[in-house]
DNA sequence: CCATGTCTTCTTGCATACATGAAACCTATG
DNA sequence: CATAGGTTTCATGTATGCAAGAAGACATGG
């Protein structure tokens, strides 16, 4: 779904299977943060050898979704906090710029995929089913991402996705209702102003959007609800979890 | 002068030293744009066998240095003229961010940094003396960049900058007078507004200044000068050299 | 019971050997 | 002379072996 813009953005070898399996045994798979992934059963696990999984495992470690102490091991590496934040600042800077691309193309392709997702998005927080408006979030930021018809800002946004391992986030993600339809809204703003084609304007609707999401997201970790009382109270530290499940976005 | 933030980013291996060398062998050095290079003369060259290397060669795939052609050999690659565009688009978006940010801040070791900058710069424009500027613009924004205090902003744009093998554009850098003059002019804006604390300022006029500077590098090769007709009407094509020394920055 | 020093084990880092595939080259033929 | 086919060469992709280092366990002495 984020592989293909119209060529294949890289030749790279045929380990794209391999590296895309790996990273997904580590965002949803069984790895959790903090595990300890040896080489050497990721190797017989693909029943390749270690070589091909360690050099996947060093670009897993340049997106910064492992850290491999050396001499020690590879391990599942959890964001801090404060990398969160610095993350949703720099998605925010990258859709901004993406809309405002894009509104300065004019009537592209991409744009009624928005709008046709922008439909789809009000039927689905119609029916309340956040399942589903979760599924048309991602697909609406990536399809404005790739709409802003720029490789490097679309390799950019994707390297960054996934260090935020936005999966973990929007799998999880059974949004608020008020917030949903506020995202919603938002939406509906972004294209308007998209459409209107006037650029500035498109990149601070869609700033203003980002920003409103990301502290949804964060919300929950700055304070904890008080329908979910649960055991969130020790973040401040560093290399601490920051319970991903807790994290909505849309 | 740019792997130091505080602590280092990531515990790589010893290899850093490595990659850094490959690096400079790729940007400075012998290996020009298209040229082949086997693992095993870079491997006999440094003294090591080839699985470092092809690590070190993998990373500098993905950072966009060189291109790996599966099953045929891993090139020198020279971005096209239009990722060049593309990446000054992200440029200019990254260090409004990072101007932005810096403003918020207030009152912190960078900016001082900058401010002493900014006063080296100008005995160095008052002298002409457009080597000693162009380090000084270099170090003016990655200054800024680290000014904001974000490190996965940092790191992007440290790949960024890899990317346009800014390194080959700075070095050959003799800017024209009259864009070395505005450059410094902005630079002084773009302090004033980081120092009056007004973020959105900074940004934009940040951005402004990048954005001329991103156009006074592309001008070589759109409309060749007058005073240097060479050799410079076949871009349109991709892959084809782009002629880096021809850019300039500032 | 606690602390300390040693040892074992596990994991990575690097080197090397071999297989595979692609590109160039050489030759033979129309 | 040009072209098609086959062969050779070269560079990569992968597997495996070996060594070095780190973390934890265990035993021993205070």
């Amino acid at each position: 779904m984020q592989e293909d813009m119209d060529t294949v953005p890289q030749s790279r070898s045929g380990d794209i299977t391999l590296l895309e399996k790996m990273r997904r045994q580590i965002t949803n798979g069984r790895y959790g943060p903090g595990d300890l992934i040896p080489e050497l059963t990721l190797a017989e696990e693909f029943g390749v050898s270690r070589t091909p999984i360690r050099e996947a495992l060093k670009q897993l470690q340049n997106e910064g979704l492992v850290e491999i102490r050396p001499r020690v091991g590879t391990f599942v590496r959890q964001p801090t906090r404060r990398e969160i934040v610095e993350l949703f600042e720099l998605k925010e800077s990258l859709e901004g710029l993406a809309a405002g691309l894009l509104a300065r193309r004019g009537r592209v392709r991409e744009l009624e995929t928005l709008e046709r997702n922008l439909m789809d998005s009000d039927r689905a927080a119609a029916e309340g089913d956040s399942q589903a408006y979760a599924e048309l979030v991602h697909e609406f930021h990536w399809t404005l991402v790739r709409g802003a018809d720029n490789r490097k800002l679309y390799e950019t946004y994707e390297r960054l996705m996934n260090q935020l391992a936005y999966h973990r986030i929007v799998v999880n993600t059974v949004a608020r209702p008020e917030r949903l339809k506020a995202s919603d809204n938002e939406h509906h703003s972004v294209v308007e102003a998209i459409k209107s084609k006037d650029a500035l304007d498109a990149e601070f609707t869609m700033r203003n959007h980002v920003r409103a999401s990301s502290q949804a997201a964060l919300r929950p970790i700055d304070e904890p609800q008080p329908a979910r009382p649960g055991s969130i109270d020790d973040d401040a530290q560093e290399n601490r979890r920051v319970e991903g499940g807790e994290l909505r976005a849309c």
